[in-house]
DNA sequence: CTAATAGTGTCTATTAGACAGTATGTT
DNA sequence: AACATACTGTCTAATAGACACTATTAG
């Protein structure tokens, strides 16, 4: 091996061909709360999560829907290709976004091999009514968590419906790491599925312990819509008086009103930042 | 665009160069517990956390520490290349990994682009001696958390020193995520400071709700000292009979008493895993 | 006996869960 | 008036924090 005096000298040098070298790509997981109006006119809208997927029309994986991503340019800082694809996809900059997981199973990609860093996006979608692109669609999500770590999730954009059964397995018994596996995925391109699962687990947990809830709310709220925004991502009725008492310190209660709701008018709040 | 009639066709065709391709490494942050003697016969041992590290006989960054680490290889799934290295390492196997971030930034390896996805492991460090590369050294780690979310790093081998000082700017106004800043890093290489802080606080939160901790222990191990391993990690004193509360479902007693040590002998427990 | 850790009992403070009730708009 | 949600008071259960105490060894 040569003997370089010093590190420039050594750089000059350098072939940047002499190791294996790949594709990496991001995927990004954008959350957004839908409202589905109810016969009842008395009643609030049933919420629900929704994820924006695209359809793929090009091989591989022709026809099938997929999350929004690219490849990570060579003059790009990871981060940042998660914020450009989402520029160019919704029209939106300066978006919640997050680190989720990276991704690099041999197969995972037919083509070749490529790495996917994963990122989850929160917004809140009555930003970017009409700013969408033509592939893209949005889907809501339920989920049901049968007993034997197993999930099923349903999306449905309105016309389509996709089915996803994955099971998890827990990789050591000391910890809450899960490896996924798709037991069934008939329309969702490359291992999206587990990417998914990964993103709506993080929101999950995250919704606990940070404020990041409030980048998918509008600026005025009321701690109904919200606690109905809860509701829905952790799966689970919460009662009003435990709900308020934590809330309490996140919100500024504001001197609007949401009313001619067909009922008892509401006190919109806005985020309190520390 | 040529049009394909099915996957299979398409892929034949396809030609992987045509999207700028990087290198991909992955580091390791091995975390280790050591116990250093004290004068007093009748005193226990001073646990601190301990990290791995490597010289670097090479350039870039020749004569500075490192994580050990590596690249990727083409054919093998992301996950297999710390274990890959582990083994390499420490002649160690099934050893505790958990994905910890991917680091991507332009400049982060002065060669070329290189993007590494960082690992977490916990070794019980007992196992191994005699088993470590030559090149490589235990560190302990001592944490400073100054007001301003300002952190001192001190690490130490015995025979050197390396002072960390690292700025944790908050990224999003709604939640934990901090990118981390170098304020002073003489001997690290690379972006190996920021890698360990991570680590750090990866370790500090999952102590709370995993029971990740017991792969850092022996098998037979006092309540004392698991306790010391908790104060180590989350850097405060914890009381007694909160502890010995908390832990109580996570350990089994044995019939093996730990004695001779100065002071009333102590019961030993195993991790009791669910 | 003493120093040191091992181990326990119990009180208090804080937080989470549950329920029942009152309030107030729309139709 | 009836319905639906808004909002609050309060009791109870569970959990976390604090302190004081007893126990047991090596030297």
């Amino acid at each position: 091996m040569k003997e370089y005096k010093n590190e420039a000298e050594f750089l000059k040098d350098y072939n940047p061909e002499q190791f294996d070298r790949l594709s990496l790509t991001t995927d990004i997981i954008i959350f957004s709360v839908s409202s589905e109006e109810v016969e009842n006119y008395r009643k609030t809208d049933k919420k629900s999560m929704s994820v924006l997927l695209v359809k793929r029309n090009n091989y591989p994986f022709k026809d099938k829907w997929c999350l929004p991503g690219g490849f990570v340019e060579i003059d790009e800082n990871l981060e940042d290709a998660p914020a450009r694809i989402l520029k160019n996809e919704t029209n939106l900059e300066n978006i919640y976004l997050e680190q989720l997981y990276t991704f690099g199973n041999v197969k995972r990609d037919p083509r070749m091999r490529v790495i996917s860093t994963a990122y989850m996006a929160l917004i809140d979608k009555n930003r970017l009514e009409g700013k969408l692109s033509t592939e893209a669609s949005w889907f809501d999500v339920v989920l049901y968590e049968e007993e034997n770590n197993i999930v099923d999730i349903v999306l449905n954009n309105g016309q389509e419906q996709i089915s996803l059964k994955i099971e998890k397995v827990l990789r050591d018994q000391t910890t809450d790491r899960y490896s996924f596996h798709a037991l069934k995925n008939d329309s969702l391109a490359f291992d999206h599925d587990s990417v998914i699962l990964a993103g709506l687990e993080r929101l999950k947990n995250k919704i606990e312990y940070t404020d990041i809830v409030f980048n998918m709310m509008p600026e005025y709220f009321t701690l109904g819509e919200l606690q109905q925004v809860y509701e829905v991502i952790l799966n689970k009725k919460l009662l009003d008086p435990a709900f308020r008492r934590i809330i309490e310190p996140k919100v500024e209660k504001t001197d609007k009103i949401k009313k001619g709701e067909g009922h008892r008018p509401s006190v919109l709040f806005k985020y309190k930042s520390k």
